[in-house]
DNA sequence: GCCGTTTTCGGCCCGACTGTTTTCAGTCG
């Protein structure tokens, strides 16, 4: 919902501006909470009945929500940004930069933007300010030239290679005995901010000096006994920390927090009246309960063990057992694939060796159908011959099941690409939108029911047809939407893609809440795609789902039983 | 500003690192 995010973006401004001019850091908190969760709502927050059942929406918040309601805008934020140059707001935005330094370089050097600040940087004028020596100086420079070229986050398909090919290499080092990544990264959120890799090792210098020197680095920004950080050539910033052997568990725990779900657990352990923190969890006289591992430390908080992708400071701490989310190894069929015939580069029997090799029992060919032009997409009677030769195919190979589909384009109306006739003639029809992709969130509500509610439908592909940090994609109603998918037994798909991971995981929970099916596709086109597959898993798990609420964890006759259901 | 299984008032995480200082403020995660 656009609304969400504007209202989450006026929030999270207020708080910018309170801490800028040095309000109570509880009350800045509170708003980028509320901004936090705005951002997270499935639902149109005009649709809400009561505000206040939102976690962190107090009286205050629910009256700035129903003035935006009413008006469009929340004047504390107008009257906020009369107090202030709008272009500080901006220099937040410069790592290094904090609010003291921004509300000094305004107030003590005439600085109100980007702009300002770099002539200032120019001319000279910082040099007489007091605590702005010249590494000061030449480290704001340094940020200001980065943040003209960086992006701001990485998608997690970018982000999980170089990881990984940063562990491998580090982990070669000598000494080194345990090594993950940590953070964002570790609990498979759709973008990454920094990857944080966690390190016990015997010489910690040695791995420092490894870490500081590895290929592609061209900053080192932080370099201390437990503490590394550098930047890469791509942009992305990678912090090492080195922690000791006997507290990996409790560093892995913190450091891949998140945030907010660090403060739940470490209120458990206040009520507890022990204390945790990244070394351990403690008793009142200090002394350790547990450390070692994630799972002791759950254990003696009195949790089940809550797995990374969970840890959202949503719900988690209220689930009574460790949910059984879904892993890679549950998956045995990819129900939307391409081949030569309309967009991909492998044949029918090419894919389906592929998808054999990778362990799976079923594979569907769902090329483009005749409106996808750009996608070289089939004509029914192109459809009817790739038909007959898929069916050829499933007959030939053995240990794999081919599955005759189409990704059928879902036009603007409503109305699929295909007859009815010849959809008939499909085992599996996965219905996609890919153009008109910026209609309005009523039109595209009633256009996607159409497609979930047509009885020949299987499953919605990318539902919203978002490319991530290149378009939005539609709005629909999705509560709408889920609920009619619940109803008329058609499945919602997660397209594992990195670039799209569409459903996203917020709406996975929603769905699944609702009582509709998942089903996680690669969206293959080439052979390459398959391994796409983690990243959808990931955000399955972010939804917490479940094998048993996804279609493709399905036996091949428990599937067809599926595919046959009548709505 | 928000919240409540000791609370409607009094908490709200806290340690590492940097740069500038001679003991600490600011930023970050």
């Amino acid at each position: 919902m656009s609304s969400n995010r504007e209202l989450a973006a006026i929030f999270q401004k207020i708080a910018t501006v309170l801490e800028i001019m040095g309000a109570n850091a509880f009350k800045i908190n509170a708003h980028v909470k509320v901004a936090r969760v705005l951002e997270d709502l499935v639902q149109d927050i005009a649709t809400v009945e009561d505000l206040s059942t939102l976690p962190g929406v107090g009286k205050s918040s629910v009256a700035k929500i129903k003035e935006y309601l009413a008006t469009g805008e929340i004047k504390e934020l107008s009257d906020l940004l009369g107090s202030i140059p709008s272009g500080l707001l901006d220099l937040m935005e410069v790592q290094g930069l904090g609010p003291k330094t921004v509300r000094r370089l305004w107030q003590e050097a005439g600085v109100v933007d980007i702009p300002t600040l770099k002539s200032a940087i120019e001319g000279g004028q910082l040099e007489s300010m007091p605590r702005m020596g010249k590494k000061t100086i030449s480290n704001i420079a340094d940020s200001l030239a980065f943040l003209e070229v960086a992006s701001e986050r990485t998608r997690i398909g970018d982000a999980m290679p170089i990881a990984e090919m940063i562990i491998d290499q580090l982990a070669k080092t000598k000494g080194v005995n345990n090594i993950e990544f940590a953070g964002s990264l570790r609990r498979g959120k759709e973008t990454i901010g920094d990857i944080d890799i966690l390190a016990t090792t015997t010489d910690s210098a040695l791995l420092a000096e490894t870490f500081c020197t590895l290929g592609g680095v061209t900053k080192v920004l932080v370099r201390g006994d437990t503490k590394c950080s550098i930047r890469l050539d791509c942009g992305m910033q990678v912090d090492l920390r080195i922690v000791a052997e006997d507290a990996f568990g409790a560093a892995l725990m913190y450091f891949t927090g998140s945030k907010e779900h660090n403060i739940l657990v470490r209120e458990q352990a206040i009520k507890q009246k022990k204390r945790l923190n990244e070394y351990g969890l403690f008793d009142l006289d200090k002394n350790c309960i547990a450390a070692k591992t994630e799972e002791s430390m759950y254990k003696d908080l009195g949790l089940p063990y809550i797995p990374a992708e969970l840890r959202e400071g949503k719900q988690e701490l209220t689930l009574p057992q460790t949910p059984p989310l879904i892993q890679h190894s549950d998956i045995q069929s990819d129900l939307h694939t391409h081949t030569i015939a309309s967009d991909g580069h492998l044949t029918i029997t090419e894919l389906a060796e592929e998808a054999k090799r990778r362990g799976l029992h079923s594979i569907a060919v769902t090329d483009h159908s005749q409106s996808s032009m750009q996608a070289n997409g089939l004509s029914p009677k192109r459809l009817e011959q790739h038909i007959a030769d898929i069916k050829k195919a499933n007959e030939e190979l053995d240990g794999i099941n081919i599955l005759a589909g189409s990704e059928v384009d879902i036009h603007a109306d409503g109305r699929l690409d295909y007859e009815d006739e010849l959809l008939a003639e499909l085992d599996i029809v996965v219905a996609s939108p890919h153009s008109s992709l910026k209609q309005d969130p009523i039109q595209a509500t009633s256009r996607l029911l159409k497609a979930i509610e047509h009885p020949l439908v299987h499953i919605i592909g990318h539902p919203t047809g978002r490319v991530l940090g290149k378009r939005p994609g539609l709005e629909p109603d999705m509560p709408t939407l889920f609920a009619a998918a619940a109803a008329c037994q058609t499945a919602m798909e997660i397209n594992a893609n990195s670039w799209r991971l569409d459903l996203r995981d917020t709406h996975v929970h929603a769905a699944i809440q609702a009582g509709a099916m998942i089903s996680i596709n690669t969206d293959t086109h080439a052979a390459s795609d398959f391994d796409q597959l983690r990243y959808g898993i990931l955000t399955a798990r972010r939804g917490w789902l479940i094998p048993e609420n996804c279609i493709n964890c399905f036996s091949f006759d428990r599937l067809l039983a599926w595919l046959g259901r009548s709505c």
